[in-house]
RNA sequence: GUCCCUGUCGUCCAACGGUCAGGAUGACACGCUUUCAACGUGUAGACGAGGGUUCGACUCCCUCCAGGGACACCA
């Protein structure tokens, strides 16, 4: 039997590192055993999937070196290698699954799901689907899905026992079935739930082995049944313990950078960054902390693998990325990797317009631009101060500004703008004076190139590193006092979305 | 709240019944150096707690505690 692992990443947001670290164990898996590795994306979200996406994923995952045997953009013996071009696939499983009474149709409502979750909720059960549907007669299911009446299906679960979950690197973990919920496999729009899709692709694509975030044990039973269901046998399982956030919880873009468009973005070498993410949960048996990926495979061994979630630690990171800047490269492979880093043509030429009007000299140009190639702007809590503004004002505007940012969906200067204006009008300031402290955090200055377009080029991560380290310098803010900014924020949302329809 | 996973220096990893518990990073100190880095040397720093099992437990078992994850027509 052939090793096959996969990668399915859900094209959904930017590149994240986590998405590179799962992908670099399946990789080295399947490659140490003589398999191939598969690149799948899994876009049955319709509303939050985009091509964009899928494109800097694949990218990205190119640009730390890994490559894959078969996916969307190189093809292979198993496609479509993209779910959102399967959905027959999976419209006919579902029908397999209700041909043999192992799913049902629910015509429930979401506002009637939404009450009866409450209602479990108050009374402090696990909120579940409570079978409602279950009895459903086939005729009648069957009649009114014929009718048009919109439903989905959802999977059977047995009423008693366990489920034995195997998985490669723990002891076998036991989950009653009274835990599992009914999932949904399609939903009303004919398009299959994560698991569904997940369960047939495996089984079709021939995965041998699932290696994945370890937030997937807890729906691992669910998977087990619809490979029974199927009669299929399941792959070995083997889940990942979570990158982590300082705070220990799992890595977040709200917390911390986790794009790797921020790291390229930030000068860090693609071999440095797969490198440390081998090191996450991970060691060579000698000890060694620098390796490559050629190394890492020679000595890879599943069983090597800790369990403690790691914490993402960027100064360990950046300590491993001077090391190969210092030892790998030679002054002419320096001046290369710096040049295709940001000093080339198509880094530069969305700079030209922003530019040119602000500079007289070619020596202006460090001065007027030269943020745009640092990290952290050095900057103190005195450049932050502001004539019109209280400095706990300053630092409210730089956490709503966050998270707002955070939300945005698409990242244009003209959303960018929208979103800031929009927040000059909440907090009741004056526009300019909203985006004086914004000016200072993102470019370290009182004034600079258009702020609008600035973020837009910074990126998302790297303009909100910015923001972060504006609050940290101002102090930081209490728990309690964001604990309250929050909750304005989510009125002021609330009554914006009212007012907006 | 329910279920599940995890628990070694602040952080990342070693040691898988017998070591003064090791390395790296970060911190600090000293050296080198015009400065800063880099580099070198050194210092502080951990087996979550309590019970067992054993001649002997970081390692095995139990209880507790702590952290994390999951509980969607998102993945």
């Amino acid at each position: 039997m052939t090793v096959r692992t996969r990668i399915a990443p859900s094209p959904t947001g930017d590149p994240h590192v986590g998405t590179a670290y799962v992908a670099l164990f399946n990789y080295c898996f399947a490659k140490t055993h003589g398999g191939q590795f598969i690149l799948r994306i899994e876009d049955t979200d319709q509303a939050r999937s985009t091509r964009e996406s899928e494109g800097a994923i694949l990218a990205a995952l190119r640009w730390v070196g890994l490559e894959w045997d078969e996916g969307p953009d190189v093809g292979g013996p198993h496609g479509p290698y993209r779910q959102s071009e399967r959905s027959a696939l999976y419209r006919e499983h579902a029908d397999i699954l209700l041909g043999k009474g192992h799913a049902f149709r629910c015509f429930c409502t979401a506002e009637r799901l939404t009450e009866v979750r409450k209602a479990q909720m108050a009374a402090k059960q696990t909120p579940r689907y409570d079978g409602h549907c279950l009895s459903l007669s086939a005729d009648e299911s069957a009649r009114r899905a014929a009718a048009g009446e919109t439903h989905v299906v959802r999977m059977k679960v047995p009423d008693g026992g366990t489920c034995v979950v195997h998985d490669r690197l723990r002891d076998p973990i036991h989950i009653d079935y009274s835990q599992v919920d009914m999932q949904v496999l399609l939903k009303s729009d004919g398009l299959p739930t994560y698991h569904l899709a997940n369960v047939v692709d495996d089984h079709h694509m021939g995965i041998t082995h699932v290696m994945r975030g370890e937030e997937w044990i807890s729906s691992a039973p669910k998977h087990l049944l619809l490979y029974g269901y199927f009669g299929w046998q399941a792959p070995e399982l083997c889940h990942l313990p979570l990158l982590r956030n300082p705070d220990k919880s799992k890595l977040s873009k709200r917390k911390n950078p986790t794009s790797i468009l921020y790291y390229q973005r930030m000068g860090f070498l693609p071999e440095a960054l797969l490198n440390y993410l081998g090191r996450m949960a991970w060691s060579m048996p000698d000890e060694s902390e620098k390796f490559g990926l050629d190394q890492m495979m020679a000595h890879f061994d599943v069983d090597r693998i800790s369990l403690g979630g790691p914490v993402f630690d960027v100064d360990k990171l950046t300590w491993l990325n001077g090391r190969y800047i210092r030892e790998d490269l030679d002054d002419a492979q320096f001046i290369e990797r710096i040049v295709r880093w940001q000093l080339n043509r198509e880094a530069l030429a969305p700079l030209v317009p922003l530019v040119r009007p602000r500079i007289s000299t070619w020596s202006d140009l460090v001065d007027v631009a030269g943020f745009f190639l640092q990290g952290m702007p050095p900057i103190t809590a005195d450049d932050l101060a502001h004539k019109k503004l209280e400095p706990q004002e300053v630092q409210r505007v730089l956490q709503w500004t966050q998270w707002q940012l955070e939300a945005l969906p698409a990242w244009d200067a003209a959303a960018i703008e929208a979103t800031l204006r929009a927040t000059a009008g909440v907090l009741e300031l004056k526009l300019r004076d909203s985006l004086a402290p914004l000016f200072v955090a993102i470019s370290g200055k009182k004034s600079s190139t258009p702020l609008f377009d600035t973020i837009g080029l910074l990126g998302r991560d790297l303009s909100l590193a910015r923001l972060r380290h504006g609050l940290e310098v101002l102090g930081g803010v209490s728990k309690k006092q964001q604990g309250r900014w929050q909750k304005a924020y989510r009125a002021a949302l609330a009554a914006q979305a009212e007012a907006g329809g």
